[in-house]
DNA sequence: CGTCTCACG
DNA sequence: ACGTACGTGAGACGG
């Protein structure tokens, strides 16, 4: 047995790092008794984060207590894959922090199925963080990380074991990409930190425990957010297929399509299509006059502005206002395909694994508000102007894609919240809300225009926007969006007074906003406005994640692919697909302080893109 | 690594 | 007193 020693707040801390089937013994004897104590945490290290791709290793296995780390060497299999199951399959109760990730390793690579890993068999202390403090370090919170966790609640000298090990790599001449796969296994730095972060795992849970008492965050939220985990994790292991020859001639084609507008623009001086320096320069030696700044002082040239350029509109129609800018145009189609190839084509086909499938990383507690966010490839954020990215993903053989979405949940939520009266009337009768409003601004027989306008002050409304801003989302005039706001603020005095108390009640209560599902929630002392944004985000998102756990008990799990803020995509049998729409759409429809929460199925074909427009 | 830009709800 | 657009992930540039 190899023996690291550590001093952690004072105590001095053992990782062992058995190496003998007698060391392998004693690991099984402290486990038996260290089970009957309280929870052992939990971790795993790998050869990185393609938890999916063909060459992925499950490294090591780490197992603890507040005083006591065993690192438990899987690769070298026989005895020691034994005694790591052996120990995976009895313990009673687990810590991971970021349960999802060691789940699906342990999943995959372990056959421990993450449903017997579920709560309340693990607490995730990374969801008891993001539940006492879901901010980021650079928004002014501890972070979510376990070192920050670590510093601040067991021992500011806690050792940054991930940083840390980065700088090894880069003395064995490994990299961050290249290090967790090859560095030796038996390095000791490796191994002291594997089973350090086990013990502060350890130590950090009690404290999160304590927070969540002491600042009396509802505790059904704890069950609730691992509830969720499961779920999403769930989709993750399911993951979508990938029309892979369809996503090969997309990247060609939208690399074709970039390369041949850089060369106009290449003709107009500017080199890199996407240095704005470069690109502003240029226009400007064409008699084109830049008045916009960002934010560090530099000439604007962003889409709204080339488009106006190019004499197009937001959404890419002629204008006719103008002679088009060549230049501006080719640097706009140019930007669009580079980015569309990179960021969506090229990832797709980075990440799907040998069967076919894409596994993105559902993060069910990124945002403060709690909403829920995913990566590796960011499938929230494909292009809907337009099917071709969309088009590249598919459901099952035989199936096709359904997308359920709640209809204009965020407004729908603010009326129950706020309790907005008529709000809540047009709601029960039926109505649409936009339509309802620009009724009563308008009058019945309103224009597109003016419902447009109305429905632009709705959002803007929920986010808290001004006039100014409204009006630039809309492309309306400042001064009818005044008006209608106006206007909007005297059918709907509920909303102000809403906001009023909610940033009274933050102010006396330490910057937080509690939700009514019990979240607390940290607002900036200088953007205290956001109340009312955050009161609603926060809210549709727990509406999502109900949505989410009554599709589960109906056994709809299996079908679900992915959350997207107020949606929710499904593959389904083709034969059944109407069945499959009804029964979404009734677990997604419910009720919030006596206002109807409505969704509507959307059954496509084969691709997820012909719910956009295109023909598969 | 900060800034800018752009994709989404 | 007034008014403030909310929340993400990701790529490219340039210091």
């Amino acid at each position: 047995m190899i023996t690291y020693t550590h001093r952690i707040s004072g105590d001095l801390v053992r990782v062992n790092v058995p190496e003998t089937p007698e060391d392998l013994d004693a690991f099984i004897g402290w486990l038996i008794e260290a089970d009957a104590r309280g929870p052992i945490a939990l971790d795993t290290e790998t050869t990185g984060l393609d938890i999916f791709g063909a060459s992925y290793r499950l490294r090591t296995v780490q197992f603890g207590d507040a005083h006591t780390a065993w690192v438990i060497h899987w690769e070298r299999g026989g005895y020691f894959v034994g005694a790591a199951l052996r120990a995976l399959r009895s313990v009673t109760r687990f810590l991971i922090h970021n349960a999802p990730f060691d789940w699906l390793v342990l999943d995959r690579h372990a056959g421990i199925p993450l449903e017997s890993l579920a709560f309340p068999r693990t607490v995730d202390t990374k969801i008891l963080a993001a539940l006492v403090d879901p901010r980021q370090p650079q928004e002014g919170g501890i972070g979510l990380s376990l070192k920050p966790l670590s510093a601040y609640y067991v021992d500011p000298s806690a050792p940054d074991t991930q940083g840390d090990l980065t700088a090894v790599f880069r003395s064995l001449g490994l990299t961050k990409a290249t290090g967790w796969a090859r560095i030796p296994l038996g390095h000791p730095t490796y191994n002291l930190y594997a089973g350090l972060d086990v013990i502060l795992l350890a130590r950090v849970e009690p404290h999160l425990r304590a927070e969540l008492e002491r600042r009396g965050v509802r505790p059904d939220l704890v069950q609730y957010e691992h509830e969720l985990a499961r779920i999403c994790s769930v989709m993750q292991r399911t993951g979508l297929v990938l029309d892979e020859d369809y996503t090969r001639a997309l990247t060609d084609a939208l690399g074709d399509e970039a390369e041949q507008f850089a060369d106009v623009a290449a003709r107009y001086g500017v080199a890199n299509i996407n240095s704005g320096k470069q690109v502003a320069e240029a226009l400007c030696g064409m008699g084109e006059t830049l008045t916009e700044r960002t934010a560090g002082g530099a000439l604007k040239v962003d889409k709204a502005v080339l488009l106006r350029l190019a004499d197009m509109s937001l959404q890419w129609e002629p204008l006719g206002t103008r002679t088009p800018n060549p230049l501006a145009e080719a640097v706009v189609r140019s930007k669009r395909a580079g980015k569309w190839r990179s960021a969506y084509a090229e990832t797709f086909l980075e990440t799907v694994d040998d069967a076919g499938r894409i596994h993105p990383f559902i993060s069910t507690l990124a945002a403060r508000t709690g909403r829920m966010s995913i990566t590796r490839p960011a499938l929230q954020t494909l292009p809907s102007s337009d099917y071709v990215i969309r088009r590249a993903l598919l459901a099952d053989e035989g199936h096709v894609m359904v997308s359920t979405d709640f209809s204009a949940v965020e407004l729908r939520v603010l009326a129950a919240l706020a309790d907005v009266r008529r709000m809540k009337e047009a709601i029960a009768a039926g109505r649409d809300l936009h339509d309802f409003t620009t009724e009563l601004v308008f009058g019945p027989g309103f224009t597109k225009q003016q419902r447009k306008l109305c429905k632009g002050v709705g959002l803007s409304k929920v986010y808290g926007g001004g006039a100014e801003t409204t009006a630039r989302q809309t492309g309306v005039p400042v001064e009818d969006v005044r008006r209608a706001m106006a206007t909007y603020d005297r059918l709907y005095p509920e909303i102000r007074r809403f906001s009023n108390r909610h940033q009274r009640e933050a102010r006396a209560n330490g910057m937080v906003t509690v939700t009514v599902t019990g979240r607390h929630l940290p607002l900036d002392r200088d953007r205290a406005y956001a109340v009312t944004n955050y009161q609603v985000q926060s809210a549709a998102r727990d509406v999502l994640g109900q949505a989410l756990l009554t599709m589960d008990e109906a056994g709809l799990l299996p079908f679900l692919r992915l959350p997207i803020h107020d949606e929710v995509l499904a593959s389904v049998p083709r034969a059944e697909s109407a069945d499959f729409a009804r029964e979404l759409e009734r677990c997604m429809r419910m009720h919030l302080g006596g206002v109807a929460i409505d969704a509507e199925a959307e059954i496509g074909g084969r691709s997820w893109g012909s719910l956009y427009g295109a023909d598969f």
